[in-house]
DNA sequence: TATCACTAATCC
DNA sequence: GGATTAGTGATA
């Protein structure tokens, strides 16, 4: 795991996990300085010490499998467990315990590299989807106040309409409530007297939408 | 004492 | 250079 992924996944974990961040924080900062090993050393003949290097003995594949086996039964090794597979193997009990060790160590990496992947998705949709919903909103602002431009002209219209036609014959019409469509927004309105404006929600009640 | 984190050493 | 084996010290 590189340095930067680590940082990136500590960001991460700060910014969902503001508790567990402080905790892992504070281990790091408590991490004591380690002593480098020394290299192997066996005594040599006329008492000195030499230092040799150390020959890895690389497992068989038929070892690897069975121990592979074994630990996908088990992660945890049990002393018995231990003692049966390394007379099986014909290995020292220490390198079962050292490889179940490794494994779970390998293990454990694995499943933090596929955990961070999926916060990372996650993390990416969500901020994909904040920003359809951001622009939504933009967009609906937008409508609504292309709506309100319209109601007041319209309400412009109908005063202006009232004023030239103030003759007997036409008093009959004024006391009719002015009805307004506006399709293109999918308002249908309804004017409640000079000062009110109703118009139908989703539901077909009427609300106020606008108040002078 | 078993297990873990970290690291060195080694292999390919 | 990544994967694997193994040593070391800390901790529960």
């Amino acid at each position: 795991m590189t340095g930067s992924k680590v940082d990136d996944q500590m960001e991460l974990i700060s910014h969902f996990y503001p508790k567990i961040y402080s905790q892992l924080a504070q281990q790091e900062e408590t991490v004591k300085p380690r002593r480098r090993r020394k290299k192997n050393k066996v005594e040599g003949r006329n008492n000195t010490s030499e230092v040799v290097m150390r020959k890895r003995k690389l497992l068989s594949e038929e070892q690897v499998n069975l121990l592979e086996q074994s630990f996908g039964d088990q992660h945890k090794l049990e002393t018995e467990r231990k003692a049966k597979l390394a007379s099986e193997l014909g290995l020292d009990p220490h390198q079962v315990a050292v490889w179940f060790q490794n494994k779970r160590a390998r293990w454990k990496n694995k499943k933090l590299e596929e955990e961070y992947s999926k916060l990372k998705t996650q993390h990416e949709d969500t901020i994909t989807e904040k920003y359809r919903l951001e622009t939504e909103v933009l967009k609906m602002k937008e409508q609504l106040c292309e709506a309100e431009k319209k109601i007041e002209r319209l309400l412009l219209e109908h005063k202006s309409d009232i004023s030239s036609n103030n003759s007997p014959t036409s008093s009959i019409f004024s006391m009719e409530q002015p009805h307004f469509n506006l399709g293109e927004f999918g308002i249908e309105g309804q004017l409640m007297d000079d000062n009110m404006f109703f118009v139908a929600d989703y539901q077909s009640n009427y609300v106020t939408l606008w108040d002078n």
